[in-house]
RNA sequence: GGUGAGAUGGCUGAGUGGUUGAAAGCACCGGUCUUGAAAACCGGCAUACGUUAAUAGCGUAUCUAGGGUUCAAAUCCCUAUCUCACCGCCA
């Protein structure tokens, strides 16, 4: 969520700078709202004062012995007016609200402006894509090769489409990468390992900003109503980690607080069928290794680069070439101010496709969430920034490994950072 | 799943429907005293929003959450959530 002040002193240039994410702010409704909101706050709150005042002399006048009578009767209509006032603020409110919990982040001004994808920005490329001299594999063929390790059929069988059954050594394969990163990010990058909940409530989704606007991408497993919350599989582990401080006052102290977590992922990929229906990369349940960071907000720029540093270490140790890139305006996520995408070489696909995304929300999301920290001394809470970025998606390293390490026989070699984690086995199949 | 008891400020914990945003204690901050500290004593100590130049005043809201009754609700009623206890079931 926007700093209201943005929409209240500010309502034009912000309307400016959300166009180049290819937002349209509506000026006019907002600035109609919000002067009606203004006048019809004060007169609840005039209305509101009255009736405590009088309220209160009618129990002086009642602890006195009085007759109390005459003083009901001069009230008799302030509950209706109130009421009245009440409900019409109320109204306006929720349509500020219903219109500010959908407005996008404002982007960093590092950020370049673009409409979309074409336009991000390339910082860098690491390693150099291996050439070789048969004709390469795609991870289905590797994988169904490799003792039937990728089995999309039966997961068809059991589920549907976008599902993924793994056996033998891919499966151990998957298992050895999350372990591996989450090794390297708990002793080596400082984060605390933690396990969350893979079910949330419509609160968390509210707070890291998946709803009102992407439920549609959310598989619900509870419907909300009646007053009963509704659960909703967790898309990212960034969303319960980030919630962790959701109404909380952290001290100083306490930051930077670094989170990791290996989680399954699930998304419903609404509005995406047709894409990359072939194998791993797009599907339902994937398994992820998340990097949170809770940080102050002179620091957050500094803590991106470094974050996105821990998930580009797994890449390097891994030997894996990528390239990093800065999203345009127009192509970064719904919170974010400035992100970073690292996109891992893609043999098969001969071009670099995402494997981790690195977002600095700023005060985006600790505002949704109240989240707070108190410097020392001070006695103000101040909103966290709050940062998050894959640090990877478990199934695309799997892609990636699987394409890059292949043999002219359909064998695997085991990359070198991997072999602690799979009890000795050196190469996959073939 | 059943039955019962709860949910009050950073924590503990009072609170007969009416000058209660809320007693008291602890913690914390400032002061007096002291060579210094402790003790004792005195004072201060929530958050959000609105108004405002103002982190000054003033106003509004907040005693788990959402509804309701009332001139007036922490207090009465309904619903939800959570916690605790016992029973049932269970990895």
């Amino acid at each position: 969520m926007l700093d209201p002040r943005h929409l209240r002193n500010d309502l034009e240039k912000t309307a400016d700078i959300l166009k180049n994410r290819g937002f349209e702010l509506d000026v006019a409704t907002i600035a109609s709202l919000e002067e009606q909101r203004k006048s019809l706050q004060v007169k609840t709150e005039e209305l509101q004062n009255e009736r405590n005042s009088r309220s209160k002399n009618i129990g002086k006048a009642k602890a006195q012995g009085e007759d109390i009578a005459p003083l009901l009767a001069e009230v008799a209509d302030l509950g209706d007016k109130l009421d009245a006032a009440k409900a019409e603020f109320e109204k306006v409110q929720e349509q500020l609200v219903a219109i500010t919990a959908t407005i996008p982040n404002l982007p960093d001004e590092s950020v370049p402006v673009g409409k979309d994808e074409d336009e991000n920005v390339e910082i860098l490329t690491w390693g150099t894509p291996k050439s070789f001299d048969f004709e390469v594999k795609d991870h289905v063929d590797l994988g169904e090769g490799a003792g039937d390790g990728l089995d999309f059929k039966n997961a068809t069988k059991l589920t549907g489409s976008r599902f993924v059954v793994m056996r033998g050594q891919i499966a151990r394969l998957n298992r050895a990468i999350a372990q591996f990163m989450l090794d390297q990010h708990t002793l080596e990058h400082g984060y605390q390992e933690m396990y969350v909940p893979y079910l949330v409530n419509s609160d968390t989704l509210f707070g890291t900003g998946q709803l009102p606007k992407f439920g549609k991408d959310l598989f619900h497993t509870k419907e909300a109503g009646d007053g009963v919350m509704g659960f909703s599989l967790i898309p990212t582990a960034e969303v319960p980690l980030t919630n962790l401080a959701r109404d909380e006052i952290l001290d100083e102290e306490q930051l930077p607080l670094k989170m990791t977590a290996h989680t399954p992922c699930f998304r419903s990929e609404a509005g995406s069928s047709g894409r990359d229906t072939r194998g791993l990369i797009r599907q339902h349940q994937f398994d992820k290794v998340e990097l949170v960071q809770l940080v102050k907000p002179e620091d957050s720029m500094a803590a991106l680069d470094e974050l996105t540093g821990h998930a580009e270490k797994i890449l390097q140790l891994l030997e894996l070439p990528y390239r990093k890139v800065i999203l345009c305006t127009g192509d970064m996520g719904f919170g974010a101010a400035k992100t970073y995408d690292l996109e891992v070489w893609l043999p098969a696909q001969n071009t670099y496709r995402e494997i981790s995304s690195c977002s600095n929300m700023q005060d985006f999301q600790a505002r949704r969430m109240h989240a707070r920290f108190r410097r020392k001394g001070e006695k103000k809470p101040e909103l966290l920034h709050t940062l998050n970025g894959s640090g990877l998606a478990v199934g695309r390293t799997l892609v990636a490994i699987l394409e890059n390490y292949q043999q002219v026989d359909g064998s695997i070699v085991v990359p070198e950072a991997l072999k602690p984690y799979m009890g000795g086995i050196e190469v996959i199949g073939g």
